[in-house]
DNA sequence: TGCATATATAAGCATATAGTTATATGATAC
DNA sequence: GTATCATATAACTATATGCTTATATATGCA
């Protein structure tokens, strides 16, 4: 009856509430493309550190990003291997690119780059 | 740049706020495959009538479904000439089928049948 | 008309959420 | 070592949310 891609709609339900916020759900359309660390987003959405970094708690705790340290710097991306991650990936493709903003960082000069 | 099936970003994550209550998600759910009544709803949430009332408000006011008054009673539907139904219908098959609810209704004479 | 049923709304309350400021941790550079 | 930069956490606060109870509205029927 249940196809391999039905999720438990409790756990459906928690995750939609967490991309049911405005900043949190740009958060992962921009992660969708490229890896970011929290100063990049503090730049991007001009909002405090903390407050960022709340939000990146958050989407960590359920495992929706991974983080990754790169010298000083904590890079996070989107967990590709999250047992949900077909829904995930189906919502932020009806999203607007948000290149834009890393363009944006880019004209700045705030873009980091650790390669 | 933009594609005919993106959506902004505000709105998307006012519906996925919306979406993100299990209750109201499984509602969902369940219209999209037969319209249902608010005392359909208590039954199956075992709630009280002013919190489904209240639920469905919530999704009436930004037109995720319509109300259509039968008799006495007032059934529900989603609305898929919601501009956003593309995102909210590839959510919704992701999720397990909830016909096990209306089959319990059944069971127990509850379900309501205005034809 | 009057009463029962179905639904909506209002007001109040407890909890959740998203931000703030202050502080702690951890890596790098000197 | 100390200073600096990047990030996380803690404590607090204001607002949002989801329920409750009480009441209002609308339909159907005797």
């Amino acid at each position: 009856m249940k196809t391999t891609e039905s999720i438990d709609l409790q756990k459906a339900s928690q995750i939609l509430k967490l991309l049911g916020d405005k900043t949190r759900l740009t958060m992962m359309k921009l992660l969708e493309s490229h890896d970011c660390c929290v100063c990049e987003f503090v730049a991007i959405f001009k909002m405090s550190q903390p407050a960022i970094s709340q939000h990146l708690r958050k989407l960590r705790d359920i495992e929706l990003v991974k983080e990754e340290r790169r010298g000083q710097w904590i890079f996070y991306s989107i967990n590709q291997e999250h047992g949900d991650y077909p829904l995930i990936s189906s919502i932020l493709h009806h999203l607007p690119d948000q290149g834009g903003s890393i363009s944006d960082l880019e004209e700045q000069g705030l873009r980091v780059c650790c390669e």
